[in-house]
DNA sequence: TTGTATGCGTTATCAT
DNA sequence: ATGATAACGCATACAA
């Protein structure tokens, strides 16, 4: 069944079946009705190849991410699928893992399924080295790439990004308001993201008065070789070893909730009161915070909100217009709940 | 830059330049390697767009599920995707939500994307009422349709499920083997495996001696109108209501981690000691289990297992397989934790 | 308002 | 082993 097929039908020209399978307005009423009628009584449903082929476009999005099982790219992932049918595209999902032969060789992949634009989900997709981004600014010598908590200044590439520097500055601001004096920074990541974070709470603590730095921060490294995830016992013996090293540390900031949930869990086993002994603050209010005792202090990323930007400065680039901006950034919110005792 | 061009370039026909691309045999070595090279140093790429309409596929799978930022189901997509890629599949991703009209459209739409195949995720797409599968059977006149966890028998629709109904039967046992004799059974949902769960469960509770099992179940749906997902507070503050009803129970099993979170944030707040006063099994093995304390027992449903045999079985029927099974059913394994004291 | 003719880039059939 | 050409199904420029 083919639009020769419904042209035959209804006595009218393929024509004037694509014209009004496409909405033209120079169609009789007559004509349309009738046509729409066989179309529907047929069940046709027009040949995406075909039109592809012709339109160059399938309105697709390719979207890369490492792990579409991690909890936050789960959820960005899940509103830019929403977002996106809103509009009436449709996405093709990748899973590139950490490694970098891998996002390039997926991005080839993407390019060649001619995608309409490239969706880059998650901060481990920026990184230092100009070089290593080169894949990135080359695919967006032919489609629009969007970075969704990423950045890279490079022609046609788009960041929505929530402003980690700031709430993990006011995060840490907040801490020692309150009368900490001897924080510990945890975080599992130097992504883009990672380092804002760290360097948030490095000024925070600085200006308020923390020296010896160094020894208030511990890196807990995600993705290792050994295993996919972090788990929350792991993270517990691991703060345990730092704790006995240097006693004296009055809360704990950490770049993302699981460490928290860890946090907790040393806390308990080492019969520490939170928040009185000890306060505790996560990262990107994620379902994990209500699941533990106490429930989890966090900051609140605004991933629905950046994903929805996301999706619709695409648009606006879709249609040609020039005034989208290059880099939008939103504010976090941080989530009291019972790990803190903030003013 | 086209096949055209390459054929110009290399002084052959486009016949050959697209045997070499799809590594025919009958092409000499000399040529295959002079193509192969202007191939490469022009960067070309076949028109996926062109090909489709020759071939009529696009290697591409369809992936429909409800939620993709729902714990299960968001690993679900990614070893779906693995397990794809490696056979150098792409998926497109829909999410449809819980109404049935979105399916339905979600459905066709897949269809008119001309995918190869589609794969349902979860269990709620297998409806008790034959009448909301048709769009479902309709679909697998068209490509094969393959289930993951949920079963409906049907020409060209195969299921690959984990054993829930023996799963929640053996675990009911083993709780009440172990000296309990009031167990309480939560559930949130009431799709083809939350039947199968409650079944097991009120099996083995009758043999064993459990009478009046209305007042031993609790439903509490999940997907409500007014949230997309169940807090663990709001499960508890539900848990204490019935337990405020009727007193003594000392065993609570449910049908999904998240709920027995808000079990042990009820017994945390009540005063109860887990497992002795209370002891609590969750089921998906989600990474939950080790976020609560203390660490919950809980049920592996074989996720991963139950996605690679989807895609397995998928390629076989794609070779023209005829002995591929319409039904695969795996074992799930318990997996004790600390909130129970199973002999 | 409608129809005709052509291009889009492959793959496959049939010759050679 | 290689080449010429039809077919795939649609959208659209141009003609009427």
């Amino acid at each position: 069944m083919n639009i020769y097929d419904i042209s035959k039908m209804t006595g009218v020209s393929t024509a004037t079946v694509s014209r009004v399978i496409n909405g033209s307005s120079n169609v009789s009423a007559k004509t349309r009705e009738k046509v729409l009628s066989v179309i529907k009584e047929q069940g046709y449903t027009p040949n995406v190849f075909a039109r592809g082929l012709g339109l160059n476009t399938m309105k697709t999005i390719g979207i890369m991410c490492t792990d579409s099982s991690d909890r936050y790219i789960a959820h960005a992932v899940y509103f830019l699928e929403e977002s996106l049918r809103k509009q009436n595209y449709d996405m093709i999902l990748c899973c590139t893992g950490y490694e970098h032969k891998e996002k390039e060789k997926q991005m080839s992949m993407l390019l060649s399924k001619r995608v309409d634009a490239v969706i880059l989900v998650g901060s481990s997709y920026a990184e230092e080295n100009d070089e290593l981004n080169s894949y990135i600014t080359d695919a967006a010598k032919t489609v629009p790439v969007m970075m969704v908590n990423g950045v890279i200044n490079s022609p046609n590439v788009y960041s929505v990004v929530c402003d980690d520097y700031l709430a993990m500055y006011d995060c840490t601001r907040q801490m020692l308001l309150s009368g900490r004096k001897c924080p510990l920074y945890i975080y599992n990541s130097l992504s883009y993201s990672g380092k804002k974070k760290m360097k948030g709470f490095m000024d925070a603590a600085g200006e308020l008065g923390v020296t010896d730095l160094e020894s208030n921060m511990l890196y807990i490294p995600s993705h290792s070789t050994l295993s996919r995830r972090l788990s929350p016992s792991y993270i517990r013996s691991m703060i345990g070893e730092v704790f006995k090293k240097r006693s004296g540390y009055d809360s704990v900031i950490c770049s993302e909730d699981v460490l928290a949930v860890g946090v907790l869990k040393y806390a308990s086993s080492a019969g520490l009161s939170v928040p009185k002994d000890l306060a505790v603050t996560g990262y990107n209010d994620s379902d994990l915070c209500e699941c533990c005792e106490p429930e989890l202090t966090s900051v609140d990323n605004r991933l629905q909100a950046i994903c929805e930007k996301c999706v619709s400065s695409l648009m606006e680039i879709f249609e040609g217009s020039k005034a989208v901006p290059k880099q939008t950034v939103f504010s976090c919110e941080l989530i009291q709940r019972s790990t803190t005792d903030f003013h």
